[in-house]
DNA sequence: TAGATTTGATTGTTTTTGAATGAATTTGGT
DNA sequence: ACCAAATTCATTCAAAAACAATCAAATCTA
């Protein structure tokens, strides 16, 4: 890796995020400390960024950023523990699928392994894998206007031609009968095709969404390995049907 | 291997991707670091590249890889104009390409007709018209990290299954002689695809885009309508050849 | 074939890198 | 508010990688 590729890496992270942690670069560039903080050193000499305590920051301010209260907000809390959670179960040289949807983006940012390839439906999702240099393909078709998301037949037409070691899913419901449901039918379509692709499928979802039903359903319980964080609830019975992983 | 071919070959990949490695080209062109660096040498004299530690990078920096803030602000008024003027060239019930570019992204705005089907390489576009509840197609494929453009050989299959009845292009250059050009071999090759698959094409480009030559050719000026504003340019000698229409 | 040009290997030098050290700063508990 | 532990920081140094310069062998050209 190049002073210059890394210069670029960093200051598009910067750009992104607001701040990048040295320790975080270490991961995401390969390098020891001292190659990062030389990095820092002189990007802040050529007046690209402040160095602080950890890492560094970007010297002009965005207005669109999260307030505190957003970020802290207990939900997004809960989407960054199983995102990172999920995100660790992420090998080198595989190839993911993303679904759409607020948990699967939590896992963008806690993405550490190199050499992967990422499928999506989601827009968002594919821009911000884009900016972290991970080679990604976004299926084309049609656009669900309130999800970003990609949906309908031609989609899944583009979706039928590949075939990943990992889907990461979100769901609306789960529960012990109906299985893991969605209300819209053709994000469901492009779920399941999805799960079928891949030789191993991981349901991502927070507390709320355990023992409800929606509309469609997508999978069984069994199909699939569900990631979640348990708070308060009680899964025993479901424990006898499916895998379960507690992220924490 | 040439010389010749060596520093075809070594200028393509710099523009694709800003930066080549030595170790790499010694691969990819199969010959020894001293044949790279002589290389490197007499391409930097000649004042097509920047030698770094460890290979070279692009001298100039890429319209695109401007920050999207710095995109956006500038020329904004012209975009708006252009933007205004294009949008009005759309009908009820027609079919439409929209290529990825900030003029293109402009016209959304100003789309007023209802019951049209846009399709469109860009990431924000189709975003935005979603948004605006127009029924929106996205190509699926590879995206760029830099433009948040679609590209590459799925999205060109996708993109084969369409016809259009007026496609909106943006580009980076025009030129008497070499007509239309674009930094990018990739987006070069989407563009190019959009105007063989529609009736009518249309090239948007604010005034600092004449007289000038990129690196890709996507086609002649007589190919294609062209929205401009004129500025105080004097544009009599290519109306001769192709169709301007001026924004104002 | 002779001469010119290009190439690849070798040399010693410079730059970059990663690890180690102790100093400075932050964090967490009392 | 204070202290102790844990991080992070700046500096130094040796190893590794990349560099420029040189020269003989290979290739091209007239």
């Amino acid at each position: 890796m190049l002073t210059d590729e890394r210069h670029a890496v960093i200051q598009n992270l910067l750009h992104k995020s607001g701040i990048v942690k040295t320790q975080d670069l270490m991961n995401i560039l390969n390098c020891s400390e001292s190659t990062i903080r030389r990095d820092l050193d002189q990007l802040e000499k050529e007046g690209y960024l402040k160095r602080i305590h950890g890492g560094a920051k970007r010297i002009y301010q965005l207005d669109e950023e999260l307030t505190t209260q957003e970020k802290s907000s207990k939900n997004i809390q809960e989407k960054q523990i199983i995102g990172k959670f999920a995100a660790s179960l992420i090998e080198e040289n595989e190839v993911i699928y993303l679904d759409a949807g607020t948990t699967t983006l939590a896992m963008i940012d806690f993405i550490q392994v190199g050499n992967i390839t990422v499928v999506t439906n989601g827009i968002q999702h594919a821009s911000l894998l884009s900016d972290y240099h991970i080679n990604t393909i976004l299926l084309g078709g049609n656009i669900k206007a309130s999800t970003k998301a990609m949906i309908g037949s031609t989609s899944l037409r583009n979706l039928e031609s590949y075939r990943f070691d990992k889907a990461f899913i979100g769901i609306n419901g789960i529960d012990q009968e109906f299985g893991c449901t969605t209300p819209d039918p053709e994000e469901a379509a492009i779920k399941k095709l999805a799960i079928e692709q891949s030789a191993n499928s991981y349901i991502v979802a927070d507390q709320s969404k355990w023992n409800k039903v929606n509309f469609v359903r997508v999978c069984d319980i069994d199909d699939v390995s569900i990631i979640t964080n348990l708070g308060d609830l009680d899964l025993t019975s479901y424990r006898e049907n499916t895998t379960i992983l507690e992220a924490k």
